[in-house]
Order: structure tokens, then C-alpha cells, then sequence
DNA sequence: CGTGTTTGACCTGCGC
DNA sequence: GCGCAGGTCAAACACG
């Protein structure tokens, strides 16, 4: 991880709201997950309005009505973005622990987690298939604790 | 020396 | 019950 390269603000950061106002990349297209599948529907609406910088965030969280285990909520935000980088430092350090090919795409998916401690926030990343200039970037989990910045 | 990357193996959930 | 696909771990290695 010797990129050091200008850096965009978290990414899932219930605190600002407008830190996609300063992301240095173009944020074609915002995805929402929906327990396993994208939006792909009516997602052309929002690229063609050029985006408004949202970001959806999904807690899962368990049915409190069961009365299961009380299971930690992770919130599951993700990204397309378009850039020749994948990984963009968001000023948290990731170690990369996965890397496996999808069998929907012709290109690898790479796994990463957040190296500080106490910070369970996982990161995956895929390359498009169909425009490999664009980079999904798919965030699991909340960070607690500040960036080192 | 510490931190992170790499790669294959292993585990698990799901469908058939 | 088995196979597939996706997800995770861990040992070894590379680099500052």
C-alpha cells in the first residue's frame, strides 16, 4: 500500500453528509443493496440526473421479533466509481485478505479488512464487467475510530 | 522488524 | 449427499 494518493473522506460515515461532495472521482452511479441483489432498475435515472450525491445505507438488522441472538449490525453501502485505481486510500488502512474470482465476472474480487484494531469494517472490491474502467466498491461495517489524518 | 500482499486451501450455504 | 459459488484464514514472502 505505497498509494499514497489523494484521498477521499470515509465512505460510510453517518456524520457527514456531504462527503461525497468531495470525493475527486466521479460518482456515476450510487447501487443500494437489497439483501443480495443491486438496483439495477431504474439505476439509468439516477446516472443520467448526473447523480445526486446519496448514499443509502442498509441495516441489517437482525428481526428483533425472533428474539435471536443479538447478532452486530453491519451496514452494507456500495460503490461504483470510476477510476484505474480499485483500492482509494479513504485515510483507513486495509489489509487485503481474499481475493477469489466471481464466476459472473471474467475479473477477480478482492477482499479487504480493516486493519485497526477494535474496527471489524470489512471492504470488497470488483471491477465492472461490463465497463472494467469502473470499480464497485462495497463497504461492510462501520469504523470506530478516527482517521489517522 | 513490522506491516501488508499473495495464493491456495478450507469452510459454509444453497441448489439439485 | 454432493457440487458449486462465495467468503475467510493462514503461511510464506516482499518491501519500507
Amino acid at each position: 500500500m505505497t498509494d499514497k494518493i489523494p484521498k477521499p473522506p470515509p465512505p460510510d460515515t453517518p456524520d457527514s453528509d456531504d462527503f461525497t461532495n468531495q470525493w475527486p472521482f466521479e460518482l456515476s452511479e450510487y447501487l443500494k443493496f437489497d439483501d443480495n441483489q443491486w438496483m439495477h432498475d431504474g439505476l439509468e435515472s439516477f446516472a443520467s440526473e448526473n447523480v445526486s450525491n446519496q448514499v443509502h445505507q442498509v441495516s441489517n438488522a437482525e428481526d428483533t421479533s425472533s428474539g435471536r441472538e443479538n447478532r452486530e449490525v453491519r451496514e452494507r453501502v456500495a460503490f461504483k466509481i470510476m477510476s484505474e485505481i480499485e483500492v482509494l486510500d479513504d485515510g483507513y488502512r486495509w489489509r487485503k485478505y481474499g481475493k477469489k474470482m466471481v464466476k459472473n465476472s471474467p475479473n477477480p474480487r478482492n477482499y479487504y479488512r480493516c486493519s485497526v484494531d477494535g474496527c471489524n469494517v470489512k471492504k470488497r472490491v470488483e471491477r465492472d464487467k461490463d465497463d472494467p474502467r469502473y470499480v464497485i466498491t462495497t463497504y461492510e461495517g462501520n469504523h470506530t475510530h478516527p482517521s489517522s489524518s
